[in-house]
DNA sequence: CAGTGGTCTAGACCACGCG
DNA sequence: GCGTGGTCTAGACCACTGT
């Protein structure tokens, strides 16, 4: 049941895909495109959040909707601490809170607990990148002083074990804000947790990555025989 | 920067979360709402798919909207093939293609490879949890047939490797139909390529699993030493 | 049938980017 | 100042669910 938004949508797709319209290039303002299609502005906005979506377009407030040049997508590698990714640019703020709520739970640590929150916003030139908040208590003090080229974990521990969860949602206000996507469009949030070998918590993570331009890549290698079960 | 929509589902959500509407209970149609809070219809639907999309509520259309019972999100394990999860109905639907484009580059072979395609919808009593396309190449004939218990799967195979890449994106509209999601609400898309051991493409998945309702969780263990780098 | 949500209309008003 | 997208309005019409 295809409605407008997905035919006009399917029109726009296969003029950028055909390179009808050219990478880089401005497409006609939405009251244009609402006459030129004969109908309303909400309706080709919301064909221009699918295209978005999808990543093929971007919107600029006050200047226009442009077809993306071929998508350099964000890519989360999983399966183990994130890496600083070269070319990126990196804000880290350091604050000392409490654990409490959620927090106390992923840590595994009672409440009231100290805290040391790395606050991480990545740019990729000007395009935000990614946002992220780490947590880690304050008695692991890391190794590693987290700074501009350096993520902050602390990977000089013997970690025995990263989970991962991931969910698609839509963004906080701030989110949405900070790395300048659409509210209505969703982010791709992980959760990660690594624990050391003694089973201790020694890092929580939550990011929120841009839906509409990254993806993330987890790699699994089997052993001799591929493993049977798994919860 | 709170727009009117976020102050109103903040409000719902709060007199959700306190028990002040409780699960099950059904919320006052949209143009009342609209008049309690003073703001258009389409104003209340940008909230209410929100606290959708977060899970907290679920819309039925000729009925209202709901406060959905504390949730049983759908849980994806990665690392691995997949396995049925007891209670779930599964439906397949199996046919012979043959590979082009896209498929013919997971999958690595020529295109024209005769393959086998399963769909698969799976549902979990009446809510439909996940809709799921398995590429399987001809000369691989799986030695467990697919029916309503077992899932598609070449898992006699020695598998080598599992790449699974995962992204947030807007559903097409036979999955938004199939799913019963709204159209506008991401789908968690998961993209899984098992090899063997001698490096052939054993199989290509493409999931789709309801954003609102879905997660996947990815667990590494490390051995002695952590991992350096990947990628 | 009445009541509900789903889609769409034709505007208004504000905020942003640029000359 | 002008043109752009972002938010919001106050409806209309259709499709679906129940009685």
């Amino acid at each position: 049941m295809p409605t407008l938004r997905d035919i006009i949508a399917e029109d726009l797709r296969t003029q950028i895909t055909t390179g009808h319209l050219k990478p880089g290039s401005r497409l006609p303002s939405e009251p244009k495109l609402a006459t030129h299609y004969k109908v309303s502005t909400p309706t080709i906005r919301q064909a221009l959040a699918l295209l978005q979506a999808e990543g093929l377009i971007e919107k600029t407030h006050g200047k226009g909707n442009f077809v993306r040049p071929p998508l350099r997508r964000i890519t989360y590698l999983g399966g183990g601490p994130t890496l600083p990714t070269p070319g990126l640019q990196i804000s880290v703020r350091t604050t000392k809170i409490r654990a409490r709520g959620h927090l106390s739970v992923l840590l595994r640590v009672p409440a009231g607990s100290p805290l040391t929150e790395f606050q991480c916003l990545s740019h990729d030139g000007t395009s935000p990148h990614s946002l992220s908040r780490v947590y880690i208590p304050r008695d692991l003090t890391p190794t590693v002083i987290p700074d501009e080229s350096t993520w902050p974990t602390t990977s000089a521990m013997p970690l025995a074990e990263v989970e991962e969860r991931l969910c698609a949602r839509l963004p906080t206000p701030v989110e949405a804000a900070t790395l300048r996507i659409n509210p209505t469009l969703a982010v791709l949030a992980i959760t990660r947790v690594a624990t050391d070998t003694a089973g201790r918590v020694v890092e929580a993570a939550l990011l929120a990555l841009p839906g509409d331009r990254a993806e993330a890549v987890f790699t699994t290698h089997h052993t001799s025989e591929g493993r049977k079960a798994e919860g």
